[in-house]
DNA sequence: GAATATATATAGCCAAAGCTATATTTATTA
DNA sequence: TAATAAATATAGCTTTGGCTATATATATTC
């Protein structure tokens, strides 16, 4: 039971899904980014790189920090938890995925990097392991 | 000049430009969709193939008509714009490659289906046409 | 044609994600 | 160390996209 196959309104409420945990993604991946390049991370820099307000930010970080993917103290950098570092690695690995996948089928180097930072948070891991069993036999 | 490689911030900012389209996008398609098949859309309809409560298709139908994209009188079905159906058949004309895709480098149909929701809306007019050369030739 | 059922609209709520303006805290430098 | 600069936080606004409850209009059926 409950194995009919999904209706419109299943697919959409996926995708709905997906799209509210996307922006949460790109965070703990460009957080993670940030403590690599530079040894922490400011809010300021990850307003400046998400290109968005510094109170945006500030209010994003605290979503993360209730959804326990990462923690801070006023006035101070912001850090990763556990799960907030898995995520950015899975995150990353998946983003890599999809540009080369994109590339192996013609699309443009740079059209790749484009395309696939809005694509990347709907490729489920099914999709993903087809991905990379294709690039590997092509 | 303004030809410097889109910048993080760049990348981010069209993402969230065309997920404020996606909403729209599926809506518009999904009119089509149920004119064509039982030659009108209601509310009702628009509302259950969504999977949202009534009262939010009706926000959304005055969203689209502001965007010009749809046409309604209180109490009746709601009807395509010139310009809508036009995006309409863009987009289902877009989601059937995209799925086509997917399948070509191995996905299973069903989570084809499922992915593309969300992919499609961030596939380039570049990265379709990538496609459909890579579709021919395979 | 009046009663009932169905469909649509409206009111009012919530959370997310953006913004500007301003207060506060931390860091720097004169 | 006091003044200034820079970073962060907070307040308060907007739009979008959900929701429930309820009013109103249209359709149906007795």
């Amino acid at each position: 039971m409950t194995d009919h196959p999904p209706s419109d309104a299943d697919r959409f409420a996926r995708a709905r899904r997906k799209q509210s945990m996307a922006l949460l993604e790109d965070y703990v991946e460009l957080i993670g980014d940030l403590i690599a390049e530079t040894g922490e991370a400011r809010v300021a820099d990850i307003a400046d790189r998400m290109g968005v307000a510094q109170p945006t930010a500030t209010k994003t970080v605290a979503r993360l920090k209730r959804e326990g993917l990462a923690t801070s103290r006023p006035y101070r950098g912001v850090f990763l938890t556990e799960a907030g570092a898995a995520l950015a690695d899975r995150v990353r690995a998946r983003h890599r995925t999809v540009v080369a996948l994109l590339i192996a089928v013609g699309v443009p180097h740079e059209t790749a990097e484009l395309d696939a930072e809005g694509i990347e948070h709907h490729v489920s891991d099914h999709s993903l392991a087809a991905f990379e069993a294709f690039l590997k036999r092509a």
